[in-house]
DNA sequence: AGCACGCCGACT
DNA sequence: GTCGGCGTGCTC
């Protein structure tokens, strides 16, 4: 029983040195942090680095993992392991020192940190394969032993020419419904000697309603064959001692054929007789790539596993162990799928490598593409980052050398990307929502019957103030975002910091009696949109409408057939859907962000223009794209006006560098959180002190952050950040500082490392 | 994390 | 004299 625990005696084959009376297993154990316990490993007994076991701790027996093998220890009275988990260990090497790295750079406990690397069905090694009754022919009937039994026992004469015809062995719930053999018959068949009844593992697939279609690898452009030849000189087995390659960062713009190197290069590294790693974002795991994948790979489908977080408990088990047995050799999964137990790894591809879902939230906050680039240096195997709009640190990784840039700038289908129009709202009275001139667009696309995409990223029908003759907007004195106005209250609210104003009834700025509450969700913008045009179909999709999974479906196949004529959504749309007929989008609020204080802001927004504006227009169809702004020369939206990323980076550190952040490229970032207040504030200064005693060089540790006096969550939340050049340094201090004090238990303190944050 | 242990007050 | 409440600290 692969999974389970095997008794102890039942192991003849013994892990045993030669003439080394004793040894002794370094095993974590499970919920006690990191702590580390000595076990005396029974003779006879098999156990290697990496295996999960269970052992005895004080009156009970708990799971853990092994760390290390020894033949002495330190400890008196060690008392012997009680089981091992049957099969090969659960985690090789390579993962275990994956995940001992990430213990040491993300200031969490090993234990956590194995946590994120073992699934919890494989951990707690409750789940077992199913298994069915297999009904096989062993003997096959004569001509007089059929009709014998043909005459005196029908039923069972049925069912064995049933499995004959067969010609393979059959479920025996298959037989049942074949012929109308009851238990009771095929038990009969078996006392008799013709059949013979075993167990067989099933595994629950979780593509078993779907089928493929196989297709064939695409040609490549000039472009695509560049770029996929220079990752395929690294994709040969390393020599001993050679350098390992550096990773790849593809920069391709939407509709390259991004996807299409993906496939050939994993393709590549399979007829090697290696493995691969694909992860792609949470959100487009569902529908799109996961198609493309399954049906090029449809031959070997067998091969391919599939990790995201709708598989139930038992597919996830049996997914894992189809690659840990090395049936399943290419997986593509969401960010955990980087912990993938593969052996003989050749290639990890990361798809949109700048999506922000590959940062986990939770401890230990790994960031998915760090982790990749990590494991393929362990494994010293090639690794590829993709995206139409990558990530400032990756950009910044390319110029310091440390990843290669491999660039396509036109698209499979040599149509060129949109001309983003850029209209200044603050120059527009008439209709807050829609400029005159979108308005005129979508009129004569809907007169042409073509679709029409609303891009909006925010959701329902909030609001803000802002000045209709001088353009001024309400902003938060320390945020500089806008105000929210709130009409119960009327107050004007900042939903970052919590400061409060009373709503003013004229500007600030030029005591125009004009001001208004303002802003718009998608809920409003569908609302404008259809009492403008009254016949038009209008529907919306954002995370309000997906909450329903049919009506989400719905929507989407609805559109892709032409049956809507303007799509409102948000985000959503950008993620991973491809509509190949709209010839229209339009971006409503493109300034969402860009005064936020949040170092990532600017870089979101250019992100999300670029990649919602590239869905205007494909094949021979010609699209247009216009963008409605309050802040049109922002670099955010000059760069994405024209898709070119080409000294964007640049621009965008300068403008973070107004917040005057010193060129310390990392960060730690130290939360503390309670429902006391003053406990929290105790806890987070006397953390500051200790932290700064004894500060390795080169290190910035800021004032203690009060947070905002309004709760949330019911807690208190204060933080420290820590910058610095030498991440892991500065991560093996703030630990040893960590592990030594204690905090009041109400008290919880988090700790998040995040590499390159501030650039 | 759990659970034994121990210290103290309330009760048969 | 015994039961049980909860605070402390140890577990290979």
């Amino acid at each position: 029983m692969l999974g389970g625990m095997s008794s102890l005696d039942s192991n003849p084959a013994g892990f045993q040195l030669d003439g080394v009376p004793s040894v002794f297993a370094r095993v974590v154990v499970d919920d006690f942090g990191s702590r580390v316990f000595d076990y005396s490993v029974p003779k006879g007994v098999v156990v290697q680095v990496g295996a999960r076991v269970r052992v005895p701790v004080r009156t009970r027996n708990v799971l853990g993992t092994v760390l290390e093998l020894s033949n002495s220890t330190e400890v008196s009275g060690v008392r012997p392991i009680a089981s091992v988990m049957s099969g090969e260990p659960a985690l090789n090497p390579a993962l275990l020192k994956l995940a001992a790295w990430m213990a040491d750079y993300y200031c969490c406990p090993l234990e956590a940190a194995i946590r994120s690397v073992l699934p919890q069905v494989i951990r707690k090694s409750e789940m077992t394969h199913q298994e069915r009754q297999v009904v096989r022919l062993i003997q096959v009937p004569s001509e007089e032993g059929r009709l014998a039994l043909q005459s005196r026992a029908p039923l069972q004469a049925a069912a064995l020419a049933a499995l004959e015809q067969a010609g393979t062995p059959l479920p025996v719930t298959e037989l049942t419904k074949l012929s109308d053999a009851t238990h009771a018959v095929v038990r009969a068949l078996e006392r008799k000697g013709w059949v013979a009844v075993e167990m067989e593992r099933m595994e629950r697939d979780p593509f078993r309603k779907e089928h493929f279609v196989e297709d064939q690898n695409l040609t490549l452009n000039p472009e695509q064959t560049i770029a996929f030849a220079r990752v395929c000189a690294t994709l040969e087995p390393l020599q001993e001692g050679s350098p390992v390659p550096k990773p790849f960062l593809l920069h391709g713009v939407t509709g390259s054929g991004k996807t299409e190197i993906y496939l050939q290069a994993i393709q590549r590294v399979l007829e090697q007789g290696r493995t691969a790693i694909m992860l792609v974002p949470e959100i487009s795991l569902t529908p799109q790539t996961v198609e493309r994948f399954r049906s090029r790979f449809a031959a070997s489908r067998h091969e391919v596993a599939v990790l995201h977080s709708h598989l139930s408990e038992g597919e996830r088990h049996d997914e894992w162990h189809r690659i840990r047995s090395g049936r399943a050799r290419i997986v593509i999964g969401a960010r955990s799928a980087v912990f993938a137990p593969v052996e003989n790894l050749g290639l990890i591809v990361v798809d949109e490598e700048h999506e922000p879902s590959y940062k986990q939230e939770e401890a230990p906050r790994y960031h998915g593409r760090d982790i990749a680039v990590l494991r393929a240096h362990l494994e010293r195997c090639s690794v590829l980052l993709g995206s139409a709009t990558p990530s400032l640190e990756s950009f910044h990784n390319v110029s310091i050398g440390k990843y290669e840039l491999l660039e396509i700038a036109s698209r499979v289908d040599d149509k060129r990307l949109p001309y983003i129009r850029i209209i200044d709202m603050r120059m527009e009275s008439r209709n807050p929502v829609i400029s005159g001139k979108l308005l005129t667009a979508i009129e004569a696309r809907l007169k042409k019957r073509e679709q029409t995409i609303l891009f909006l990223n925010r959701r329902g029908f909030s609001t803000s103030m802002l000045c209709e003759k001088c353009g001024y907007v309400c902003e938060c004195p320390n945020c500089s975002i806008s105000l929210t106005f709130h009409r119960g209250a009327n107050r004007i609210v900042c939903h970052i910091c919590g400061h409060l104003a009373v709503a003013p009834s004229k500007c600030p700025e030029c005591k125009d009696p004009g001001i208004r509450q303002k802003g718009t969700g998608t809920e409003r913008v569908e609302d404008v949109v259809q009492k403008i045009f009254k016949t038009a179909v209008v529907r919306r999709m954002d995370a309000d409408v997906m909450q329903r999974k049919e009506a989400f479906r719905e929507t989407l196949s609805a559109f892709k057939a032409g049956k809507i004529d303007i799509l409102v959504g948000t985000q959503m749309i950008a993620k991973g859907l491809h509509f190949p007929n709209v010839t229209l989008v339009g971006i409503i609020n493109a300034d969402l962000g860009l005064h936020m204080p949040d170092f990532r802001a600017g870089e979101r927004t250019f992100q999300l223009l670029t990649q919602v504006a590239g869905r205007a227009g494909r094949g021979d169809v010609e699209g247009e794209v216009f963008v409605q702004s309050y802040t049109p020369f922002s670099p955010a939206i000059q760069f994405s006006r024209h898709h070119d990323f080409t000294g964007f980076w640049e621009q965008e550190i300068e403008f973070r560098k107004q917040w005057e952040y010193p060129p310390f490229t990392h960060l730690i970032l130290i939360q503390v959180r309670s429902v006391h207040q003053a406990r929290a504030e105790f806890s987070i200064q006397t953390l500051a002190r200790r932290l700064g005693e004894n500060l390795p060089p080169e290190v910035v540790l800021s004032e203690p952050a009060p947070a905002p006096l309004e709760k949330s969550h019911g807690q208190f939340r204060f933080h420290l950040m820590l910058r610095t050049k030498a991440i892991l340094r500065l991560s093996r201090y703030v630990r040893g500082v960590l592990d030594k004090m204690t905090f009041p238990e109400d008290v919880i303190v988090t700790v998040d490392v995040d590499a390159y944050h501030l650039l």
